[in-house]
RNA sequence: GCCGGCGUAGCUCAGGGGCAGAGCAACUGAUUCGUAAUCAGUAGGUCGGGGGUUCAAUUCCCCCCGCCGGCUCCA
């Protein structure tokens, strides 16, 4: 008898031998109905598997809603999409097929890529397996008897992956007539998988690699219960709405155009006018932080770039030189080389020490057109760059500082959640080792210092140095890669930098690179999606349109608007020929926060009617009291 | 860069080897109107660009450019 421990402290004795199927029947026979797998003991099992050994385990069922659950149900599914596949066409290869973070893919090696109508085929022989409702069942193989079976199937790339597999037996899963190498666990059967879609298609490397073959990927997602996946899809949809690209597009804010080129942003009249209200905040915030503020040119000889190594390591996503009478210029990708340059005008004290320079550098990088994607991934963009240099006893108060000062901008734009990574010391490494277990220490002591809560990313940090990456969370739930804090030991080094220090001698300081918004066009961008185009009052392109119900109420209008202006809100003033309920539908879709009315009653009393971009009106009012209302919330921060 | 899809009026999109289409926007006129679309009329096209097949190409084929979904990359 084998003593059985669940989740709840009940304890059953049962069998070996028993299946956990039977022993969560046991248990409890709803949370069996819901369950997909179990943990024994902390390790993943198939409900099929049969309890064995030790005498006591502990059993915890797994079921289709949790994460785990969600990861078997996912995986499962796919293996019902590769028995789909190769029931359908022949000569098909097997590649992968893992669960991702949003549901699951197979890479097959096919003779034709798939079309649209093959994935509805895929889809429709899928529904038929999981009606069938097949049996997932496992199999443990030596290695050697697995590669023969699947190189009978001449499956060339399971041979390959098991060849690599170190242990000396290999578990194969089958349902029905399909057999595939895997780890499992599996749901119990292919009925389980009640809810997937098939989400889209497309090319991708053996391994993820160039210079293998190109196998096509199906991508799908499962959810436990119908209602789940209609919701994923439901987010899916919500995203497309938000898409900046087509608000972008809707709302006038930029644009790009095929004669000027890939990747190179126009901010159209609305569009800039956001970007210079960000761009006017963050320059008075940076002077408020005593950091100084700094322009540099676009382009500069190429010596600059041999100096700094990105000539050599990032030769790639330079422009070509340009030749300027027998010297070769490049196109700026970053702006560090001309804040040291800066730095380096003068000799400098450890009395100047720290010293912050920020710019708000455009600079130029080449992508590969098949990276580029709307604001997110273009090739010439502004970066919020800022360049402090330091001594080394400064760092971890600077970093503090750094930290504070990035949150509380993001903050204002009405970010509030954040994953936070901290990316240590990868194995090829410039510097010293005491100068990495200093930054990486200062780091953590700031991160720590915010009391928010973080991960650690072993081994990714830069070669130069550790950073912190801030991933900012829109309002439905995705990441979004702004701000980075990089310590650097190498271009001091590289430009030879120096500071005198308390005893006269020459010193070394260290640099961090920051940027807070990353570029302005990938934070513009998020912050699109993230208020779907109906930016808070500070940053609203226009603030207030004035709608006129007829011709005898212009004059008036016209002194409200200029009034308006006078007091520094963008308003705009619509007098055209229109019923008012156009007037207002077409000031509701340019998503203006504020739509004032003005009929013969205002125009009477010396009133405006205010109504919000939600649907709210409010009360006729005088327009001093409109101007307090609005003002109110015409201030940076404020999320109105 | 690679795989697949797409490119038709300012926008959203239909069409398809033989006269180039709709809705919205624009323009003109009428209407002077109270909280998400007033009515009528007019104009608008190198059907992304180049080449080929054909009596005839926007349509079929090839090349290029751009966009979209991925792969790859992201200092």
């Amino acid at each position: 008898m084998i003593k059985v421990i669940f989740p709840d402290g009940v304890e059953s004795s049962c069998n070996e031998g028993t299946t956990f199927f039977e022993v969560l029947k046991g248990h409890d026979s709803e949370i069996l109905k819901n369950s997909v797998a179990v943990k024994v003991d902390g390790e993943l099992k198939d409900l099929r598997a049969a309890l064995k050994g030790d005498s006591t385990v502990r059993v915890e069922p797994v079921t289709a809603d949790s994460k785990e659950g969600l990861e078997i149900l996912r995986h499962s599914a796919s293996h019902v999409m590769a028995q789909a596949v190769k029931s359908l066409y022949g000569n098909v290869k097997l590649a992968i097929g893992p669960a991702i973070e949003d549901g699951f893919y197979y890479d097959f090696d096919t003779e034709k890529p798939f079309t649209p109508e093959d994935l509805e085929k895929i889809e429709a022989r899928m529904k038929e397996i999981v009606k069938a409702d097949y049996r997932f069942t496992s199999d443990a193989l030596p290695k050697k008897d697995a590669i023969a079976l699947f190189a009978g199937m001449g499956e060339r790339y399971k041979e390959e992956i098991i060849s690599e597999i170190p242990d000396p037996t290999v578990s194969v899963y089958r349902q029905s007539d399909f057999t595939d190498l895997c780890r499992g666990p599996h749901v119990p059967s292919t009925g389980y998988i009640k809810a997937f879609k098939l989400t889209g298609m497309a090319g991708a490397y053996w391994r993820g690699s160039e210079k293998n073959k190109m196998l096509q990927r199906v991508y799908g997602t499962a959810f436990a219960t119908k209602e789940a996946l209609k919701e994923h899809l439901d987010r899916l949809e919500e995203a497309k709405r938000r898409d900046h690209r087509k608000l972008g597009k809707e709302l006038d804010l930029f644009s790009t155009s095929e004669e000027i080129g890939s990747g190179l942003v126009l901010w159209h009249p609305l569009g800039s006018t956001v970007r210079r209200l960000i761009e006017d905040f963050w320059k008075n915030e940076h002077v408020k932080d005593d950091y100084s503020i700094v322009y540099t040119p676009h382009v500069a000889q190429v010596g600059l770039w041999k100096t700094s190594g990105h000539w050599d390591f990032y030769r790639e996503n330079l422009y070509s030189p340009m030749d300027v009478e027998g010297q070769e210029y490049i196109v700026k990708p970053m702006n560090c080389p001309f804040h040291i340059q800066i730095y380096k005008s003068r000799l400098r004290s450890y009395r100047d020490l720290p010293i912050r320079y920020a710019e708000l550098g455009t600079v130029y990088r080449y992508e590969r057109s098949g990276a580029l994607h709307g604001l997110l991934r273009v090739r010439g963009f502004t970066q919020d760059d800022a360049h402090i240099f330091m001594t080394p006893s400064q760092l971890e108060e600077e970093i503090k500082g750094v930290l504070k000062f990035t949150l509380y901008i993001l903050k204002s734009f009405g970010f509030n959640e954040f994953d936070i990574f901290l990316s240590t010391r990868p194995e090829k490494y410039v510097g010293d080792l005491e100068n990495w277990t200093r930054a990486e220490a200062a780091l953590k002591g700031a991160l720590e210092s915010t009391g928010l809560k973080y991960s650690i990313d072993p081994g990714e940090g830069v070669f130069y140095g550790p950073k912190i990456d801030i991933k900012i969370k829109d309002v439905i739930g995705r990441s979004w890669q702004c701000s980075t804090i990089q310590v650097d030991f190498n271009l001091p080094e590289r430009f030879d930098v120096t500071y005198r220090d308390e005893n006269g001698a020459e010193s070394r300081p260290i640099m961090i690179h920051r940027a807070l918004m990353g570029s302005l066009e990938r934070f513009f961008g998020c912050l699109v999606e993230h208020y779907a185009g109906a930016f808070p009052t500070w940053f609203a392109p226009v603030q207030a349109v004035i709608l006129t119900v007829t011709d005898r109420n212009n004059d008036y209008a016209e002194t409200v608007c200029k009034r308006l202006r006078e007091e520094g809100i963008r308003a705009e003033l619509d007098k055209r020929n229109e019923k008012l309920g156009f007037k207002i539908r077409e000031a509701q879709l340019k998503k203006i926060p504020y739509q004032l009315v003005i009929g013969d009653n205002e125009v009477k009393d010396g009133m405006v009617a205010p109504r919000k971009r939600g649907g709210e009106t409010l009360p006729a009012m005088p327009l001093d009291e409109f101007i307090r209302h609005i003002q109110a919330e015409n201030r940076p921060g404020v999320l109105k």
